[in-house]
DNA sequence: GCCGTTTTCGGCCCGACTGTTTTCAGTCG
């Protein structure tokens, strides 16, 4: 049982007792725990071994028991108990637009309802109508809510609207009637996948403003619309909300809008505690009863209010960031501009579509200083492999090619397929000769895990591989990462100075914002590359960066942030 | 269910919009 496995289990508590019209607070501190949980650094075997889950912010006693026999057993009477007491499909109900628990209650009761299936039929009848307090209008969102359910229940990953979000943030900040325009929510927050858009603009005429975003040709439809708030379906099948507000408050509903949920409810309180008032419009000072706005143009008066330094929007979902920053240890995360170089790229040696040539140019326009070429060999049957004598090969190309391009390095690698018994699919002899070593899993996914375990550390302790590239294996929406024990395998890590690769691929993350944190937690070194099978892939850096930011990665702790000389020493292989 | 620079009990963030209502509950973020 692991966290994530634990997050979900308070999560689906929480739904549970929604329905059956629990304490609000009560839900509340079990979706606190879960958060809290799902994003610790730490194996939460670890803290219980330790004796400290009570220390978790949001882990009190009882949670501290529920924990303690879903760690050691696996299961747990009240969780099966709680599970018995509603049926299964209802919580599903919830994920609605328009549904909530006490909706959701009524309608299991009145009308036995137990599944989507059912609440279709319902729906069909429309004997929904017959009822005090539900009109057509209801019955119509409930339709629409499941039509939506059914073709989106999955969330989008960051890279498939960013070209969106720019695309529509251009346009906000190109109207004349716009004065500032933002995206906000967990799209700032660089969140993996992000559930809807929150765009916040300031104007004078918020009607105007309000009337052009939805006419947006991106738009398909308007779900709700007030003064200072619309929602709107994108065709793309994506919500988008758009919020105006006065320039004044830019920054308080920056700040409201970016959340986290949670980092914002433990901000407010902060400010409750010290006598403010904190929502999207600013800060206010109490004073004798009456609240005194001292705030809220700018989104660090937020912090500043409250006494702290400003905190960067990836990391503000109440992990750990709003006692770092009251204990000035905030971390400098890393940024683009740090990134020298990227050592994981393909070229069409393998199942790359540009050259080497034209790979290393685009590196070098986007200022890198290095780029290692590290093409898949034979085990990857489907990318045309290089063997020992391919490699021999294309390193002399590589040569070549040095010749052709100056202000910039290209380092000689392999992408080598980490076969099922760890061993890998090029000699030692041969990847002696390279700059650059990558060892990848890319087949054989479900293995047991202490032989997947055994795999991946049979590989990290090889005296030729530099770095484990994308090391979950994983696909968001689409592959489930590989099992593995990550503390044993961090721990070698740092042991034999093999890097971690956080791949930039926006469906891989890989690793993801937590596991970074853990290995920087462990004093394991991260490398952040692309993967880029061609030219415009370069770009995905951001990407990966955004995940390190997200684990609270800084510069120090990854090997392409050093100068060429530096990170030429670092590697093992040369 | 958690938590304490008012508190070991009694609080717990705050506001916008909808739909069905004549003043507000439910939902959402």
């Amino acid at each position: 049982m692991d966290n994530i496995e634990i997050a979900k289990f308070f999560n689906e508590i929480a739904d549970i007792l929604e329905i059956k019209n629990a304490d609000r607070f009560r839900i509340g501190a079990y979706r606190r725990a879960a958060q809290v949980i799902g994003g610790l650094p730490q194996d939460i075997k670890e803290v219980y071994q330790a004796g400290k889950l009570e220390d978790i912010p949001g882990v009190g006693k009882t949670l501290a028991q529920f924990l303690t026999e879903l760690i050691t057993r696996g299961k747990s009477a009240e969780l099966e108990k709680i599970r018995k007491s509603i049926s299964p499909g209802l919580i599903k109900l919830l994920r609605i637009n328009s549904l909530g628990p006490k909706k959701v209650k009524f309608l299991s009761k009145k009308f036995k309802i137990k599944s989507l299936k059912d609440l279709k039929k319902l729906i069909t009848t429309h004997k929904l109508l017959k009822e005090k307090g539900w009109g057509i209008k209801s019955e119509q969102n409930i339709f629409e809510g499941i039509k939506l359910y059914e073709k989106f229940s999955q969330k989008y990953l960051l890279g498939e609207v960013d070209g969106l979000v720019n695309n529509i943030l251009t346009k906000l900040k190109n109207y004349s009637n716009i004065k500032q325009a933002e995206i906000c929510g967990s799209f700032r927050r660089s969140k993996e996948t992000v559930g809807d858009l929150d765009f916040l603009t300031t104007t004078d005429y918020p009607d105007k403003a309000i009337k052009f975003f939805c006419h947006l040709p991106e738009v398909k439809k308007i779900l709700s619309q007030g003064p200072t708030k619309v929602k709107v379906l994108l065709k793309r099948g994506i919500e988008a909300d758009l919020r105006v507000v006065k320039p004044e408050s830019f920054g308080a509903a920056m700040h409201y809008f970016t959340g986290s949920k949670a980092h914002n409810i433990a901000v407010r309180q902060i400010g409750v505690n010290k006598g403010f008032k904190i929502n999207e419009y600013g800060v206010y000072k109490r004073n004798k009863g009456q609240f005194k706005k001292i705030g809220g143009r700018d989104e660090v008066d937020i912090f500043r209010a409250i006494d702290l330094p400003w905190i960067p929007p990836e990391i503000r979902e109440d992990s750990g960031e709003i006692e770092a920053a009251a204990n000035n240890a905030l971390p400098s995360l890393i940024a683009q501009k740090n990134i020298r170089g990227d050592l994981h790229i393909h070229s069409t040696w393998s199942d790359g579509e540009d050259s080497i040539l034209a790979m290393a140019q685009a590196a070098r326009q986007l200022g890198y200083e290095y780029l290692a070429i590290t093409d898949h060999t034979v085990t990857v049957g489907v990318t045309h492999g290089l063997n020992a004598r391919a490699i021999l090969k294309q390193l002399k190309e590589i040569e070549r090619v040095r010749q052709r391009i100056k202000g910039i390095k290209i380092l000689s690698g392999s992408e080598v397929d980490i076969r099922k018994d760890g061993s890998l699919d090029l000699p030692n002899d041969i990847l002696s000769k390279l700059d650059v070593v990558v060892a990848s899993i890319h087949t054989s996914f479900k293995m047991s895990k202490t032989e997947m375990t055994k795999r991946l550390l049979k590989a990290i302790k090889n005296p030729q591989v530099d770095i484990i590239g994308h090391p979950s294996t994983r696909e968001i929406n689409h592959r489930e990462p590989i099992e593995v024990d990550w503390e044993i395998i961090m721990k070698e890590a740092r042991q034999s100075k093999t890097a971690l690769e956080i791949n930039s691929f926006w469906n891989r993350l890989d690793l993801n914002d937590v596991q970074a944190r853990m290995a920087k937690n462990l004093g394991v070194k991260l490398v952040i590359s692309t993967d880029a099978h061609n030219v415009a892939e370069l770009n995905n850096m951001k990407f990966g960066i955004a995940t390190a930011r997200r684990g609270w990665i800084e510069k120090k702790d990854v090997l392409n942030t050093l100068s060429l000389r530096e990170l030429t020493q670092k590697l093992k292989s040369s």
